[in-house]
DNA sequence: AAGATGTAATTCACATGTTAATTACAAGGT
DNA sequence: ACCTTGTAATTAACATGTGAATTACATCTT
């Protein structure tokens, strides 16, 4: 097998389709001042209820020292709350405030509508058979090793 | 249409597809001291030839700023060369230098063999079929606007 | 030649990615 | 009680991502 060419790598073809993905919600993002990963902090919250850091780093795909830095400075925005564990100093439960309930409500339209739009054009059908590839994958990698 | 749980989010997948990928990568571009990033540029300049920056950062999915960094530090490593281009200032060419080849032709055994596992694990087909699906991704996104 | 416009690259400022080291606790063993 | 071991979170240091502003040239217009 020759080392494939950039042109037709896994990891190249990944970052691209991300890149061209993420184009169309950024500007959505971008007026409401809050970053991509911020956003997937807000959308775990919001989906699962309150978690302690290190489950929220592993559902929202971001590392520790990342969250660190957005918890404080989503904390410092009024849009999640942390409360300690009893028993334990070092834990906290991390939950979304209202405000931050309140401004996925509000992007939710657009949200479906990007959604939307990104099925008509590459098609429903595919997207749902790429994602069941992709999760076909991830699982691959992760357990096997 | 329902907004996508995170557990079913097209951009959340291919963020965490690649990372499962990449995790096979990085030791071998640690025990190198290059990142992710400077591989991916000695790649592209090793396939296509000297380029200059724009090109470059394009073909590399790399950001102007993110390359100007990259550029200076595998310049002064001695991975790349930059020629100005007659009769414009602003251009320059950017090659590969042989210590660059070199780099490239020593990691080449290890490259091949970290795919085949993949593809092993994954199944050869499904690579294929995979890379064909986020091909065309890329193409009805960036093409269709 | 001077000014307006466009383009390539860089710089700035700030957020995140990444690894290693450190701190703060918790739990178990002696 | 003390010490070791393990774990959760943070901090440190540096590289990259990202959008906005700036610089350096080119080109076009008059």
């Amino acid at each position: 097998m020759l080392p494939p060419s950039t042109r037709r790598s896994l990891p190249m073809a990944l970052l691209r389709a991300r890149e061209v993905i993420m184009a169309h919600f950024r500007p959505m993002l971008a007026r409401h001042d809050i970053t991509e990963q911020q956003w997937r902090v807000l959308r775990v919250l919001a989906e699962t209820g309150p978690l302690e850091a290190t489950e929220l780093a592993n559902r929202a795909s971001i590392l520790p020292p990342s969250l660190t830095r957005i918890i404080k400075a989503m904390e410092e925005r009024g849009f999640i709350t942390r409360n300690r564990v009893k028993d334990d100093g070092r834990r906290a439960l991390l939950a979304i405030s209202p405000a931050g309930v309140a401004l996925i409500e509000e992007l939710a339209p657009e949200r479906v509508a990007i959604y939307e739009a990104i099925e008509k054009r590459y098609g429903a059908e595919e997207h749902e058979r790429l994602l069941d590839m992709l999760e076909s994958l991830i699982q691959s990698e992760s357990t096997g090793g």
